[in-house]
DNA sequence: CGAATACTAGCATACGAATGCATAAACGTC
DNA sequence: GACGTTTATGCATTCGTATGCTAGTATTCG
């Protein structure tokens, strides 16, 4: 009945072309429809003495065999680009192209993923999809993938520990060729199980990893925090700074918290302990910490917020306190998500650059997965740039 | 050396409870280290003979069998619970469950996908990651299927037909237990090949999906379209109104539309070619298209905008050329991601549900993944929801 | 006391593809 | 014409798990 004419029509007919070059796709499915064509030389179901009705959804390379008159093992051979000392004649190969179409087959990778192949898969473990900043990270990775013909699959932690566990453990149960993660609580130890367990190639999102064979992504981010915070006082004037944070000893706030403070300190200004509040990276925590901040009875002019998303909420109970930004107060934050430009005041923000540390860690792992590369971990930098716009 | 404590003092320790619960866990890996621990009873490599290194990574039932001094079927017996018929002594599967804790063993779950069992996967398709529209329903999507145990592949298509049917391709070679998706250019032959030939449960996000066993979600955007349009003439007075869409002749852009000429038409309002812009759902997109708009020697006092997205490009537009929004031209856009609250001024839209569809998509493949559902295709509706902002 | 009936647990096989080894045919050489 | 060599293909096994079938041991019944 139906034609599947679009899928049909893809240009993908290139199995194992002629000059030695391989590709791993099988398609134009002559009729794709199975088990029905009923003039095939021997096409009627193996499985006949079954019980169950000869419906077969599969097309394995057995049937391709039948079908061209040879076996699993030389349809195997023909669409694998045959090691080189295993020559195959011309026809045979021909006779075995032509069965691949007319039946329309495709190879299973589960069950290479069984057999200890590739499993042509990667896993990604983010914090939380919700938050702008891993989006180019995780578009890079997919389409770095994606051009290797892998999928990925995506998880969140919500940054919790025990879901960084599962992580693990899920990778455990279903191994894959490449880990690319974002650990909030995870160390080395963690990575190792999963590394010695699943023998995947794994690069991280974290300054504080330091496995021989994990490769790391990075920002300077306390150089920049230093820069913003000193800009603040030095250009700007700013005497009474405030701090939105996260509580973590691991993550990224911490170290941009521990960078507050030194400029803090080398500046010789007070830092009351109501300064320091802490959210959870979201918006709404942001906006909490904003208005106690606001609420204190001399509240800072200036606050220096651990991400954009809690900027943003910070902005918000600002505008909804009746308090201007930033004549009144000025307000700073990290990331430069899209949103970012387009709040107003615009805010002022330190960039990072997910997309290319996705792409980093994408390379990285495929790097390790191709067999490219199989030295000791490397730590990619990238630097962090302040961009001033109209929130301070 | 390493201790792994933090994977080891998981509580998830709940391979198959005397109550006759079930879980695929198996964790509390007393000594999670390979090959090294030298007391165990017949723990020595039983690959022995090979030439290669007596270093095996994985942890087989076979292994656990061996420690426990039992087959390797009874150990499977004892992890799946048993089918009922086959009782397994208290002693036996005591031992088999201690066996497991000591080796750490984890079920490989390409193993039973292979056998065709549940592959424990299931696969989505969206247009793009960094369309905030889509991460709560990735995010309702990954949650329901982490509660299930099963791991979420995410892919982008870009709003492009090859990719659309790469994702097609990707799911007959590598089954999954379901699939959801967004499709731009996808048609019911499609589907229909993808469920035929993979088993899939299917869920699409599409009105015009009719596949006699893919369930669908929709929004009635047309309906919501007419409604804000009709306010925008009645309640606002405006006369002139320009359209920014897209192209494509399934996507929600054409059926809002086609619902904004019927309103447009309704009221007897002109309609001049050059009031409709096209764009491709980005912010950039949206701002070139109301330079366009604005440029015009008399141009619209108001503009319906297919989404936010291109919606908060075009008051980017508006504010660089000097328009006050609303007050010179009223704007409306589609979707109430989160960003719409965030920007000045606060953008009036549409409200879709997307964690809604995404949760109602989830339930339904994983009724029919456990056979809880086995009907005609479901078909959910979504009212949408006009919020008026400040920027109409 | 022998036989029927629980209980248990192991053996063998299948899933789909890759690959070492054996084999068959064709050809050339002495 | 026997043998070595090349060329082309098939057989058998492996990956880790689930499961139908078989076999053995206790327990109970007639």
């Amino acid at each position: 009945m139906h034609s599947y004419a679009s899928i049909r029509n893809t240009a993908y007919e290139c199995i194992n072309l002629p000059d030695g070059s391989k590709a791993d796709f099988a398609v134009f499915g002559r009729s794709l429809r199975l088990g029905g064509a009923g003039t095939d030389t021997n096409g009627s179901c193996s499985m006949a003495t079954r019980s169950q009705p000869p419906i077969k959804r599969t097309v394995t390379m057995q049937d391709v065999g039948e079908r061209a008159g040879v076996s699993q093992s030389t349809v195997s051979r023909v669409l694998s680009g045959s090691s080189p000392g295993i020559p195959i004649s011309e026809e045979t190969r021909q006779r075995v192209l032509d069965a691949v179409k007319e039946l329309g087959y495709y190879p299973n990778l589960h069950a290479g993923s069984l057999r200890g192949q590739k499993t042509r898969m990667i896993s990604m473990m983010i914090a939380d999809i919700g938050n702008p900043f891993y989006h180019p990270m995780v578009r890079a990775v997919q389409d770095i993938a994606h051009g290797h013909r892998y999928d990925v699959i995506v998880t969140n932690t919500d940054h919790m520990r025990e879901n960084e566990m599962l992580f693990c453990e899920s990778i455990i149960r279903r191994p894959v060729d490449g880990v690319i993660m974002v650990p909030y609580h995870l160390g080395n130890e963690d990575i190792e199980m999963v590394i010695e367990r699943s023998g995947a190639a794994v690069a991280v999102l974290g300054q504080h990893i330091t496995h021989p064979l994990a490769d790391v992504a990075f920002g300077d981010d306390d150089i920049a925090t230093r820069e913003a915070v000193t800009w603040l006082i030095e250009e700007k004037g700013h005497r009474r700074i405030g701090f939105i944070g996260v509580t973590n000893r691991f993550s990224a706030g911490e170290r941009r918290r521990l960078a507050f403070l030194e400029s803090i300190t080398r500046a010789q200004l007070a830092f009351p302990g109501e300064y320091h509040q802490v959210g959870d990276w979201s918006p709404e925590s942001g906006e909490r910490a904003m208005r106690r901040l606001l609420s204190l009875p001399e509240p800072p002019t200036a606050v220096f917020v651990c991400n954009d998303l809690m900027a943003i909420g910070a902005i918000e109970a600002a505008v909804q306190a009746g308090v201007r930004v930033p004549e009144d107060v000025a307000i700073i934050g990290f990331d430069d998500i899209p949103i970012a430009s387009w709040t107003r005041p615009r805010l002022s923000t330190i960039a990072q650059f997910p997309a290319a540390m996705g792409e980093a860690m994408a390379r990285a792992i495929f790097e390790r997965i191709d067999g490219e590369y199989e030295g000791p971990a490397r730590r990619f930098e990238f630097p962090c740039k302040f961009i001033e716009r109209e929130s301070t």
